[in-house]
This record gives C-alpha cells, structure tokens and sequence, in this order.
RNA sequence: AGAGGAGUGGCAGAGUGGUCGAAUGCGGCGGUCUUGAAAACCGUUGUACUGAAAGGUACCGGGGGUUCGAAUCCCUCCUCCUCUGCCA
C-alpha cells in the first residue's frame, strides 16, 4: 500500500508510474487519495480537541468528587453528555472517512521502478538476457505429458480420482526426482545465505493483507470456511509475515529466508487447451526465497537473487531468458519483477518457473515492518522475494529436454540427490 | 473437545473505578568515577496520529458496552497455562 506522504511527495512520478501500468484516472485517484488525507487530519483534529475538553471535565469531576462536592460535579456532567453525542458523531465521521481512504489505497498498485518498459501486453516484456542453447530433439520427441505416462511416474488421473484435476500425483522416480529438486534447491539457499524456515501453509486474514493478496486476489486462494484460514498460493505470505509487526535493528539485516512449501492456486478461469500436463497446476510445490533489506540496498538485492535463480538454472543445464516486466504485466505489488523462463523443448515453448520482485516499502507499508536507522528513526524497509524454484514446469522442462532413446537423462547435479541417473 | 486460571511497556512484575502511559526490578542508552573494565551512583529509555512548537489524542491480547471518568466492571472473540478426554 502507498503511503499518502509519498503521493504528496512524488505525485509527478507517481502519476508516470500509474500510466506506465495503464492504470485509469491516475492523477484523479491520486488527488482523491490526497483529499481524503486532508479530510481525515481534520476530523482527526475536532475528535481530538473534543476528547480532550471532555476528559478535562472528567478529571474536574473526579476533584469536585473528592471534595465532597457532588452538587458542583452534577452541575458540569451536563456538558460531557453534549461532548459526548458530538464525539460519538465525529469518530464514526473519522471512521468513515479512513475507511474510504483505505479502501482507495488498496486498489492503487506499486509504482513501478523507472527501468520498467512501457508495453501493452506480455509481449512488451524485455529479454534481458538469454543463456544456453535451444534444445536439440528428434522428431519423435514427446512433451511431458506423454513422458510421465511412458514412465509412470506422474499420474493425473489417479489425482482426478482422489482430488480432482490438477492435482497430480508424483510415483516413484517421479516422486524422488520432485524431492532431489526440493533438496538441491534448499542447498543451494542455504550456501547463499538464505536461512530455512517451514512456515505453516494456511494462513489467516491479516496475513494475506499485509503481503497483498487480499483484498486483491481473494478468489485466487483457497478458503477453509468453518476456520477461516486461507491455503497458501506461495511461501511469500507467511514467510514474509514473520515480520509483520516488527521493527528490526540495523544490524539484523538484510534478512534472508528460504522456505519449501507447497502451493495452492485456484486459477480460477485459466485453464485451457494451452496449459496441459504440468504446465499449470492447483497444487504444486516451490522453493522460495525472501529477503528485507534497508531502501538503499534492495535493487543491488534484487541483483543477488536474479544471481542465485540464474545460478540454479545453469547447474540444471536448462536453456533460459529473462524478462524485465512491463508496466502492465508487473504484479500488482511489484516494483520491478524479472521472470525466468525456461525452454520446454517438446512444447517448444518458454515456462515461467520463477518470478523476483522488488516491493519496495508496499508490502513493508501493509506489515509495518520497519528498522531503527543510525538517527534512531524509524522507517520503513524493503521487501523482495522470488521463486528458487518453482518445481513443476523445472520438471516439464528437464523431461522433456533431456529425453533420447535410452530414457531421461538426470542432471549431473541432481544424481547425488536422486540415487539414479536416468529415468 | 470439557472444566478452571491467566493475558500489563524489551523482559519480569505491581496496579480492582479518578491524580495511571502505568510502581518496582532487570535489560538498553548517556554520564560520573577508573589507566581500562566491573561495581556503585546520577540521568534517560514504548508506538502511532496530529501540531511550527508547546501540546493534544489513542493504545495495558482484539472488538463492543456500562460510566462524567475504565488497565480496573460487563459481553464477546483470540491466545497461553493446568487438569480431564481424544489424537499423529
């Protein structure tokens, strides 16, 4: 969520920013957001002056009381029933207006960073580096969906059965080959710096607030009515609302996390013919990884962990690009996000398996994390997470990449975790 | 899940209707003393909104209520502890 002082203090930008996402009405929404402020100082104010004339009088009564003087008290207590009507008025006018003023701030998304293209749609999206060389398969390749069958070693049908779609069940070498990854992965996060913690993967409403998820994207998550709690859809959100309420000492960052969870998405009017097999699920697993750092140093964090995702990919010896988001593709809550895609060489088409953003104070803003700087202020801090990584569509890739006549071929890296070199 | 008890500042812990944003101790910070450190002593030490400032307002688990006035009384929810039950 923005803060109403850098609207005030960045408005030109701001406004740039908003169009640079197509957002509608950018300098009106801006202007309301601002007016609402102003409204809400005063009634603030007339609430406060008459508290405290009120509780003045409180006090005066308790003296008079003291001294035995009840006719004097009753006297004065006539004025405190006018204040209170009056102060009953004004808060529910102050409440009113913060109300609308926060329900104006949810729907204003971040300001995207000044390196973000302008773009009409995901195909504006810039390829800022490309690694690797595309795939070289035979004719009688077979994407992924085809692989697992030949090898029985993921079954949708059997998910159907006990779940329903999109809920795949992993089989033996399958199975083995999902935890090799989810092992590799954690390694690697934790010889980076990332210190591993399993959060619980529900997560109850002012959690989802914080990270941003509601009241957003509600109808994406899954919902357990009779405790009201919400499933996951990635580690981001209890991870990162492990600070929610905190204010941290300089020198306890950057913080870094990493965390193995499952994810659950209902996606809810996405499916289609183009998302078979693997390619998008209701349940899948993910390594993630989160960092809060000081303002100053967030976009050299960033850097870091576009490094470390680079990295995974590279050791996995998959061919992949990574995008700079443009303004209209950047995740509501996003400043600057890179997605890395890899080359699914059956499909013949590129998969998003991880996603790094920059927040900058928008989520910190919602969780009041914050840290006392060397003035001994407090401020807000920055919040940055990404996907290290994100297992199904690894898999996809790596099945159908490394296919031949003899089987799949496991990576060199993931043999140590897999016990087995070919599927 | 049932019965009982409890939630107060960074921590411990007092406070059962007014002068309580809250005693006291510990911890933290600054200082005196010391070659230095410790001890001792003195001072200081929550968050947010608002205001140029002085100040004002709110916050004693969350929400609501009673009262001129609530940390204190009532209702409700949450959490923790003890006992009983159940369970990986």
């Amino acid at each position: 969520m923005l803060q109403v002082s850098q609207i005030i203090a960045e408005k030109e930008r701001f406004i740039e920013g908003l169009k640079k996402r197509k957002f509608p009405n950018a300098e009106a929404t801006l202007a309301k957001a601002i007016e609402l402020d102003e409204m809400r100082k005063s009634s603030q104010q007339s609430l406060d002056a008459n508290l405290a004339e009120a509780n003045a009088i409180a006090k005066e009564i308790g003296a008079l009381m003291k001294q035995g003087q009840h006719a004097e008290a009753d006297k004065i207590k006539i004025r405190t029933a006018e204040l209170k009507a009056q102060s009953k008025d004004l808060a529910e006018k102050k409440e009113e207006v913060e109300k609308e003023l926060q329900t104006l701030l949810y729907t204003i998304p971040n300001i995207p960073h000044i390196s973000v293209p302008f773009g009409a749609s995901e195909e504006d999206n810039e390829v800022v580096k490309l690694v690797g060389e595309m795939p070289v398969l035979p004719e009688s390749a077979l994407p992924h969906w085809e692989l697992i069958k030949q090898y029985d070693i993921i079954d949708f049908d059997l998910g159907i059965k006990i779940t329903g779609a999109g809920f795949p069940v992993f089989k033996g070498k399958g199975a083995r080959l999902q935890r090799a990854l989810v092992n590799f992965f954690l390694d690697e996060a934790t010889a980076a710096g990332f210190g591993e913690v399993q959060p619980p993967i529900l997560v109850n409403e002012a959690s989802g607030i914080a990270t941003g998820q509601l009241p957003d994207k509600e109808g994406q998550m899954y919902f357990v009515n009779n405790d009201n709690l919400y499933l996951i859809p990635t580690a981001e959100v209890p991870i990162t609302n492990l600070y929610r309420d905190v204010i941290l000492n300089e020198d306890q960052l950057p913080v870094k996390h990493a965390g193995f969870t499952p994810c659950f998405r209902r996606e809810a009017g996405s499916w289609g013919a183009h998302v078979r097999g693997l390619n998008r699920l209701h349940q899948f697993d993910k390594v993630e990884i989160v960092q809060i750092c000081k303002p100053e140093d967030s976009y050299k964090a960033l850097d870091g962990m576009c490094n470390h995702v680079a990295g995974l990919l590279e050791k996995l010896g998959l061919h992949y690009r990574i995008l700079r988001l443009c303004g209209v593709d950047i995740g509501f809550t996003s400043a600057l996000t890179y997605d890395f895609e890899v080359f699914s060489g059956a499909q013949k088409k590129w998969l998003e398996v991880s996603s790094v953003s920059n927040f900058e104070t928008y989520q910190a803003n919602r969780l009041k994390l914050r840290y006392k700087d060397s003035d001994k202020k407090t401020q807000l801090l920055h919040t940055l997470n990404g996907s290290a990584l994100a297992l199904p569509r690894i898999i996809a890739a790596i099945l159908e990449n490394n296919q031949d006549e003899h089987g799949i071929r496991i990576p060199e890296v993931l043999i140590p975790y897999t016990g087995f070199d070919r599927i």
